[in-house]
DNA sequence: ATGAAAGCGCTAACAT
DNA sequence: ATGTTAGCGCTTTCAT
């Protein structure tokens, strides 16, 4: 059976295929005993609208564009979660976008939405197709960047407030009597792994705590790097009684390595992470990490892109999502 | 500065539609002066080919819909990394499916790719619309399964061969010297659960070993259920000496609790998972588990729906992908 | 309340 | 090698 069009069904009914348009889209303007014949025929014809067809007429897709910079990062996972449930609820389709910090797919991105392929993109990348300056064209795209800041675009924003957050870890550090508090880096000069770091120092000047000659290590996010940044650290002439690493995964690193040193975590020394990534809690020992809302910053991220979409204008915007810091077992009293 | 068509480089040029479209679609039918003409106008003008219209003639998407089960978890990660970098080669979009084991939400999707949402599937979640049978109409829609069986659909499939890594994981316990081998099984009645489970019994036949009363536990793939089941296994009379688990999730809930309950792993007792999921390695200990080529999976799923796109028949095809056995730090031979 | 007609932007069959 | 024409299936004026 060939697909049945809006012109089938007018045929069948004797109407006109107007009548059926409009029956289907519940405009209201159809009269009730026309509206369920059509509504019957269709069903029964198994009639199914193109969205081809509607798209080019309508001038729109009615699909999203969500950008990562690493499909195969679970951090994002949640995130992505949040975006789809939200864009479904309002009727929308999610295109998956994944970079892997390669500045031309961006720009490819960019484009599809230009093309029409999508009607808005959510960002979740922390770059930008690098250009000079920020393009006025790209500027006045729907778009909507989540987590990662990309700075002087004018987009709206949704983020968690790093430094803040960060600085809450090393008060706990502080409050546990630690004061030689070292920090492992995420990936310097991104502007996340910059904003977390000035979290670190902010606590400890605030503490008159003054920061040793190599206690800021700079790893890349990655598991390996928590190891050798830890090395490191455990190498110098006063090696710090306490951790602060800029990710989950850097802290594990750092963890596993203190166990072939031959250190117990937390009782000698006590390590914090970023972000409370699947399986955290199931680590041992339990990790002591910040909590992001993952789940909420998608679907506030599509709300807000959905209301640009309806034509509001939230240049500059910057929604800031709450975290919540999970005091669990890889911190310890200092000894 | 409103969008360049077609029409407006073509009047740009005093040329027709038809031979810019011939142009920029290299379909190597117009003289070379013209053709670089066209492109360096539409270049200049900025044109980008509208994909709603280009898709309304052509009766084709470019875009594949990939279905799982749950965004949020990250087993699917790299399923969906291999196709989407398989689909983008071939000039493909992907369209981010979730189900929910929602069976409503199935029969959506499936009606997507009947709109003409996209051109063809895959689907990554283990259920089928829960209808009488199963309806021919849906049989002969693109679709390519990955991962969890999907009975009598006669879809084509890429799997790994559960069954036999199992035995596999079973037989290196086996050849540590253990003989009370007990399995925590996933939510039976799910194929992949089942499959896995048959493994676990083939393997004990084979070594003319009977599987005690009790020794099958059956948790649902959750850390939760891990913990639960190792706990019931422990309690048994005869206790095992070692613990397959059908995922890495439940092992590592099984690790936890052995360690709450003072049992050493792997010095008391063995752990072997399966799956192999990101950060298995990082664990305490690195866990020992089956290994799937999960990017492979979807990269080759991928390549199989373009086949089926291209009109081969594919039906009831099976594709095998090889597994390959981790020996890490959760097991030991027996004491 | 319904119908007629136009047109979204593109590609492809057919003509030249 | 290029132009002419038609039409994909839908929605939306405009007319009645």
């Amino acid at each position: 059976m060939n697909r049945a069009r809006i012109k089938d069904i007018a045929q069948e009914l004797g109407v006109s295929p107007a009548t059926v348009s409009r029956a289907l889209s519940d405009s209201g303007l159809v009269a009730e005993p026309t509206r369920s014949r059509i509504r019957e025929a269709a069903q029964r014809l198994n009639y199914r609208p193109n969205v081809s067809a509607r798209n080019l007429r309508t001038q729109r897709s009615m699909a999203v564009l969500m950008v990562v910079r690493d499909v195969g990062n679970p951090f994002y996972l949640d995130i992505m979660k949040g975006v789809e449930a939200a864009a479904r609820e309002a009727g929308y389709s999610v295109l998956m976008g994944n970079t892997e910090n390669n500045a031309e797919r961006e720009v490819e991105y960019f484009d599809m939405l230009r093309d029409g392929h999508a009607d808005g993109m959510i960002l979740i990348t922390g770059k930008l197709p690098e250009r000079e300056g920020f393009p006025q064209e790209l500027a006045d795209l729907p778009v909507v960047v989540a987590l990662e800041p990309i700075e002087e675009s004018g987009f709206p924003h949704v983020m968690i407030d790093n430094a803040g957050a960060a600085r809450e870890a090393v008060a706990h550090l502080l409050s546990l009597g630690h004061t030689r508090i070292a920090h492992i880096a995420g990936p310097i000069p991104e502007p996340m792994a910059v904003l977390r770091r000035e979290g670190y120092r902010q606590a400890m000047r605030e503490a008159g705590l003054p920061i040793p000659q190599g206690y800021e290590a700079v790893g890349d996010y990655l598991l390996r790097s928590g190891e050798t940044c830890c090395r490191e650290l455990l190498s110098l002439a006063q090696p710090p009684t306490a951790i602060f690493a800029a990710n989950d995964e850097m802290a594990f690193g750092a963890i596993n390595e203190l166990r072939r040193l031959g250190l117990a975590v937390p009782e000698k020394i006590s390590v914090v992470g970023f972000d409370d990534i699947f399986l955290s809690q199931a680590f041992y020992p339990p990790l002591t990490t910040v909590s992001q809302p993952r789940t909420e910053i998608g679907t506030e991220a599509m709300r807000l892109l959905l209301k640009v979409l309806a034509g509001e204008d939230r240049t500059g915007e910057v929604v800031m999502m709450p975290t919540s810091f999970r005091v669990r077992g890889s911190t310890a009293p200092a000894g």
